[in-house]
Parts: C-alpha cells; sequence; structure tokens
DNA sequence: GCCAACGTTGGC
DNA sequence: GCCAACGTTGGC
C-alpha cells in the first residue's frame, strides 16, 4: 500500500465534494503533466491512500483522505472534442492521459494548511515543498503519519 | 494581480 | 538537440 497526495482546486472540486459523492467512485481527470501522468498510470494502486490538496485558493492545505479504487484507465475526457481536456493527439488506441477513481475516505478536522506543513521540520523533504508543480506525488510514512497527527 | 518556477513548443 | 519564447501553475 502506497501513500499519494493528489492536489485539486476546491473551486472545481473539493474535499466536500468527494464527500457527497457518498461512496461513489469520482473519476480523478484532467491529469495533463507527463510526469503525473506517469505516476498515475504506473504506480498508483487499487487500495492506496491519498491526501486531498485543496490548491490555488483562499485556503491552501490538506484536507483530508481519499482511497484508489480503480488503477489507471485512460481518461475519457481526451477523446471529447467538447471537453477542456481534449487532446487531439490522442486516439483510443493511443491513449496520452489516465485518470483513476478515488472513493471518499474521510475530511479532516481541520483543514491543515500550507504554511504548518512548511514549518514542520519532519516534512523539509516532501515533494510538495520541494516541487511546486506536480499534482500527482508520493507521501512517505513517515510524512502521512505526521501530517494525521497535525490534523 | 504579480511573479517565480517550471513545462511545452517550435525554429534552426 | 539546443534554446528562446511562451504558457501554466500556484502561492502570496
Amino acid at each position: 500500500m502506497a501513500y499519494w497526495l493528489l492536489k485539486t482546486e476546491p473551486d472545481e472540486f473539493s474535499i466536500d465534494d468527494l464527500a457527497g459523492r457518498n461512496g461513489s467512485p469520482e473519476p480523478w481527470n484532467g491529469i495533463r503533466n507527463y510526469q503525473a501522468r506517469n505516476i498515475l498510470r504506473d504506480q498508483v494502486s487499487v487500495g492506496d491512500e491519498a491526501l486531498i490538496y485543496h490548491s490555488s485558493c483562499k485556503q491552501v492545505g490538506i484536507a483530508g483522505i481519499a482511497a484508489v479504487s480503480r488503477a489507471a484507465y485512460a481518461d475519457p475526457d481526451q477523446f471529447n472534442p467538447e471537453s477542456k481536456y481534449f487532446d487531439p493527439k490522442a486516439s483510443e488506441n493511443d491513449p496520452r492521459w489516465f485518470c483513476v477513481d478515488v472513493v471518499f475516505k474521510r475530511k479532516f478536522p481541520r483543514l491543515v494548511p500550507l504554511a504548518e506543513l512548511k514549518r514542520q521540520a519532519g516534512l523539509a523533504n516532501m515533494v510538495l515543498l520541494r516541487q511546486g508543480r506536480l499534482s500527482v506525488q508520493a507521501v512517505t510514512a513517515e510524512e502521512w503519519k505526521l501530517i494525521l497527527q497535525m490534523a
């Protein structure tokens, strides 16, 4: 079992939206970055758990936890010309982008702000703090434990 | 809204 | 394959 962090803009899709799915799977789609894509496609597995991170909003930080319920499959939006995630270079035979399904696990009693994560010595090597722009990233067991304690 | 960091595109 | 120009992410 591995741990991940998934970024989302809460104005688009928040931890509350995920909670509102009442346990049904939510496709984590729209990932259009190769590094993130490779992690999704090659490493994220059913049963893994992920921190849900709220980005590009008033209160940035970690909002809760989701579990992976389906491993990588072709993101259908890449084939849909109506979608903003449409990719003319992708084809059904040769998909370029992938998504996974996640289910809601829990919402933290409070959002753990990015500023606090930055202050935590044990999190100094966290990918989130080292590499700004990666929307799917690995979290170590130690980091996971520490963040759950902060929540 | 600004701007730093970084990813992508495209000419050569 | 290099690199300049440009676009996007994302915190503040």
